[in-house]
RNA sequence: GGAGGUGUAGCUCAGUUGGCAGAGCAGCUGACUCUUAAUCAGCGGGUCCAGGGUUCGAGUCCCUGCACCUCUACCA
């Protein structure tokens, strides 16, 4: 099955046989440009009978009926049917077609008409061999759903299920249109090292790789953070970078070890900045890409509505675990957090029993989207703190179908105080410490807002899927060697 | 890392208690000048994921491996 890509089947023989026998009749089986008088979409929506038409397209369909033909084809942007009738075009050119194959690519020239049963169609009076397909496609009605195949041989998922192909749509609008909602605020989008010496910006384990000209350790970025933190320095006030980052770890289904994000740093703004941006940026999306902010799936519907519910971590905590809960003992509230089900690290003390609460009984449960505001500074460190609680960061995780999908940060400042926490957090290994990002800070960087949008799972959500895989053209899969 | 599931024709899937390997679509031959999952008649097509084992006999039972899926664990 997956693994015969090329395998020498009756299949392949026979088209073999008939490629041969086209070739023996003049037709080239690959063929160079073709001029179309455009996609068969445009074609459709400009459709006047008897006008003349020059289109292109892969064979889905034969349906022979003896002296006259019909067949499908499809070019990407639309399936269009064409009629072949032997009294119209000569019996040569129409005894050639009968070798053509379904997935061979043509060329046809003809006339536009429509059929008893009404489908606008091409009455063609000559065809042109484009290529030649020489294995099979998938069946045409139940299509390719093997899932191992529609992953590895992904052209085969987008050619014979319309559904994803849709959906691959969406995702390339969705991304269009973030990039045109930041264009129109004004917002820079750069381009900085996925290839790094020290891979910084977020905890997580990096690829490494060698470097031979300059005989180096190379890291494939697991973050863009710490170089548009120089662009701001360097006086870039609104910047994104939408791109892929890489971490080396587990695969499953809502992780890929290379996915797409979207980071956002203004200046002069802080976490309420981005606030704004990111309901009106998310909004538009839905708007334009899904014409509705009624999104998700049946199962798991999502209403983008504004406003969006806020939130304290500390609200939540107590909504779900009681009013008390903040002034129990550690071994009362974990007896309480245990009763709810959770398995506790004997090693945990409150603030981590506490957040294993938020995250196995509060956030999986926030369904509608929702800013949880004012985490505890110590899952934060890289935040500032709340002005009038030093506790507490002032950040939001945006929540919506139970999934994290936009940490935003008032970004942290001060060079000092940067250089002791990454120390901290460094730990023994000092020379991870990224010293030019802190030098950058030292020459001032201004107070900002900063924001990550994890593309895929927001592709995932507003289209209400449930894998990652399935908004990823190419997934990583393991090697079937 | 752990548990469970799946793997049969090009594709989608059946396969009973261990007893000749099946269907639909696709392919091939033939019929058919408005079909659209075209229809009708006929014909071919298998490394049953791989490797071992049990048995007179294995797609089916056992062991090992591989891939994929789900759950779970780890992962800022």
């Amino acid at each position: 099955m997956t693994d015969a890509i090329t395998s020498d089947n009756e299949y392949r023989q026979q088209r073999l046989a008939n490629m041969a026998a086209l070739k023996e009749l003049g037709y080239e089986p690959f063929g160079r440009a073709f001029e179309r008088t455009g996609r068969l979409s445009e074609i459709r929506a400009a459709f006047e009978e008897e006008k003349p038409v020059t289109a292109a397209g892969r064979l889905t369909t034969i349906r022979d009926m003896g002296k006259s033909i019909f067949a499908d084809i499809n070019d990407g942007s639309d399936r269009f049917q064409i009629y072949v009738q032997k009294k119209a075009v000569g019996e040569d050119v129409f005894d050639a077609f009968k070798l053509l194959d379904i997935g061979d690519h043509i060329g046809v020239d003809g006339e536009l008409f429509i059929t008893r049963t009404e489908e606008p169609t091409i009455k063609i009076t000559s065809w042109t061999l484009l290529s030649k397909a020489l294995l099979p496609l998938p069946e045409k009605w139940h299509g390719l759903k093997d899932v191992e195949s529609r992953y590895r041989q992904r052209y085969l998922d987008l050619i014979s299920n319309p559904d994803s192909r849709a959906l691959f749509n969406r995702r390339i609008a969705t991304i269009r249109e973030i990039r045109n909602y930041l264009s129109n605020k004004g917002f820079y989008e750069v381009e900085t090292p996925m290839m790094q010496q020290q891979a910084g910006g977020a905890a997580a384990r990096p690829f490494a790789t060698h470097y031979t000209a300059l005989d180096s350790e190379m890291y494939l970025r697991i973050a863009p953070e710490l170089y548009l933190k120089r662009l701001l320095v360097g006086g870039f006030d609104k910047v994104f970078e939408l791109n892929r980052n890489f971490r080396n770890e587990g695969l499953d289904r809502t992780h890929n070890p290379e996915f797409t994000m979207l980071e956002i740093y203004e200046a002069y703004t802080d976490v309420s900045g981005m606030r704004e941006l990111i309901q009106g940026m998310i909004t538009h999306v839905a708007d334009t890409v899904y014409g509705t902010l009624k999104v998700g799936s049946e199962a798991q519907p999502v209403d983008l509505s504004l406003p969006w519910r806020e939130a304290t971590y500390r609200e939540l905590i107590v909504e779900r675990m009681g009013d008390d809960w903040y002034d129990l003992s550690l071994d009362d509230a974990r007896a309480k957090a245990e009763a709810e089900g959770l398995d506790l690290d004997p090693a945990w003390d409150m603030l981590m029993v506490t957040h294993e609460v938020y995250e196995k009984l509060i956030e999986k449960t926030l369904q509608q989207p929702t800013f949880v505001t004012r985490l505890p500074a110590q899952l934060v460190p890289l935040a500032k703190a709340c002005p009038d609680d030093p506790s507490v960061v002032d950040v939001f995780e945006l929540v919506i179908a139970g999934q994290e999908v936009a940490p935003a940060y008032t970004e942290m400042n001060d060079p000092i105080e940067q250089r002791s926490r990454l120390n901290s957090q460094a730990g023994e290994d000092a020379e991870k410490v990224d010293e030019e990002f802190l030098t950058a800070l030292e020459h001032g960087m201004p107070p900002a807002g900063g924001m990550g949008v994890g593309i895929d799972r927001l592709v995932m959500i507003l289209s209400g899927v449930d894998a990652i895989r399935d908004v990823i053209l190419f997934p990583q899969l393991k090697s079937r060697e």
